[in-house]
RNA sequence: GUGGUUGUAGCUCAGUUGGUUAGAGCGCCUGAUUGUGGUUCAGGAGGUCGUCGGUUCGAGACCGAUCUUCCACCCCA
């Protein structure tokens, strides 16, 4: 090799048994959307530049990756701009396309562009991959895949309990057990920047208030200092520093904080709503906590958010999100339609998985059986009863190529194909096939139906 | 975008203060065994030491740049 090829940085390739275990996460996820009666949609991987940017703030339009402009396009840049060399000013000049950065704002785009074809509330999902200038680290990737699960057109709360549901559904599924789905309401994040009278920088102070649990009360009381949030402003919102306990004592602690608040008090009767339902209905595998420090970035969200957390054993950043955002369409023109979606992330669900041993000897989805190959006329003969058990659902094969007996019984070892044929010319004459197990090294004599159901009882 | 880290055979890794022809295990190929794999034995192939440049009589090793890996920050699935 002259030079080795690669792929770019925080791409991978995936082998056989990977995509077979992806597919088998896509596979639960993907059932569980249709049981909830969502429908599929799928839009481009990319977008016009001018719909992606300014949806997820300045970070976000940092990691969009943008697509270069066909034909020479330097020369339609203007000389000012060109003599500036300012990439920031330059690149609406030279770039018209970006890869999407999440489904989300290319659904709202949907729903604005298709709004007189669809059938509102619209439930839809969309399991694609994505793409972020990101720096790769653990769990992180530049390209990787959300699958997402939103309804657009209902204001009604319980679409938030059905979808907490779908997520406990699908991690019961997965036999993921110990998740934990945090969720908050981001009223109550607005009106807590009212009461301490800071609700222009209601960005800062979430984001900030969003590190609690990683860099400390001390921690966050600094960043927020750092951000020209009073000294005042955050004595008053103290408690909620200290908020432990259960969802009950919480909600306690944001009562008495947001009395004075309109706005804290509709989120806390959400987040009610909320806990009550499900309090009724329980689920099975997940816990539902109410994290009132819990903010996320992304800045459409306007009422309830939601967040999975990793079993506590396992150090990964969360593998799923959402939330509610009254307002997504209204960038592109549709107003007053309010949408709730989630989020799973596969490549993030995969680690997990593969961290704790979950998938299962099944989602390996293999060759039962191999022909081996002796020439013509043999492989006629193997050739039609391949047929036949294909028929039957079989996974079945015939060694290509009339190698050496010893070549051909490798490559089913290497595989693992449990059974192996051996039929030549006395069994061509008997109407008969030499089946041999793998496994056990045994060998008979067998006739098709014999064949059939020796890989049947074996499955 | 900031800071650190990694790169030697297909894979996992050795390689002494800079000194002949860069090693091991596993894997791969061939044969023992032309209708029997996984075990055993014998033999064999495979490396511009990530890339480019510099220091030196001499660089896998030292220096610089760059790419890549992993990690932390920022942010996020």
């Amino acid at each position: 090799m002259a030079q080795k090829p690669s792929i770019p940085k925080g791409t991978r390739d995936f082998s056989p048994e990977e995509v077979n275990k992806r597919n088998y996460i896509f596979e639960i996820i993907k059932r569980n959307f249709v049981k909830y009666g969502f429908q599929p949609i799928e839009t481009p991987s990319f977008e016009n530049y001018e719909t992606l940017m300014g949806k997820y703030g300045e970070e976000g339009d940092r990691l969009i990756f943008k697509i270069l402009n066909s034909g020479d396009f330097l020369s339609k840049v203007k000389d000012d701009t060109f003599a500036e060399k300012d990439s920031q000013k330059m690149t609406p000049q030279i770039v018209e396309k970006a890869l999407r950065y999440d489904l989300t704002v290319p659904f709202a785009r949907y729903v604005v562009q298709h709004q007189n074809e669809i059938e509102f509330p619209f439930k839809r999902y969309q399991i694609q991959p994505v793409w972020r200038a990101d720096r790769p680290q653990k769990g992180r990737f530049r390209e990787f895949y959300q699958c997402d699960a939103d309804v657009i057109g209902s204001e009604s709360l319980w679409q938030e309990v059905e979808l907490v549901q779908l997520y406990d559904d699908v991690f019961t599924d997965l036999k993921l057990g110990g998740t934990s789905i945090k969720f908050n309401n981001r009223k109550i994040l607005t009106g807590m920047a009212e009461v301490i009278g800071e609700s222009d920088k209601l960005i800062d102070f979430t984001v900030a208030l969003d590190k609690l649990d990683k860099i400390g009360k001390d921690g966050v009381i600094n960043e927020m200092l750092s951000k020209d949030i009073s000294q005042e402003a955050i004595e008053k919102i103290n408690p909620i520093f200290d908020a432990k306990g259960d969802n009950k004592a919480k909600l306690e602690v944001l009562n008495t904080i947001l009395k004075e608040s309109t706005i804290g008090q509709k989120g806390i009767e959400e987040v009610q709503f909320i806990l009550d339902t499900l309090q009724e209905i329980p689920l099975q595998s997940a816990t539902l906590e109410l994290d009132i420090t819990l903010a996320r970035g992304l800045n459409y969200y306007t009422g309830a958010i939601f967040e999975v957390a990793a079993p506590e054993n396992v150090k990964m950043g969360s593998i799923g999100g959402g939330g509610r955002y009254d307002d997504l369409t209204g960038i592109f023109g549709l107003k007053n339609m309010s949408g709730v979606g989630i989020s799973f992330g596969l490549d993030r669900i995969y680690l997990v998985l593969e961290e704790l041993g979950l998938f299962p000897t099944s989602a390996e989805a293999k060759t039962k059986i191999i022909f081996i190959n002796f020439g013509e006329k043999e492989a006629l003969y193997a050739l039609k009863a391949i047929t036949k058990l294909r028929k039957e659902n079989i996974s079945a094969e015939l060694y290509p190529d009339a190698a050496k007996m010893k070549k051909q019984m490798n490559y089913a070892n290497k595989r693992e194909i449990p059974f192996v044929v051996l039929a030549g010319t006395s069994e061509i004459e008997a109407e008969q096939f030499t089946l041999k197990n793998m496994k056990t090294g045994e060998q008979e004599l067998v006739d098709f139906e014999g064949l059939k159901s020796r890989i049947l009882d074996y499955v």
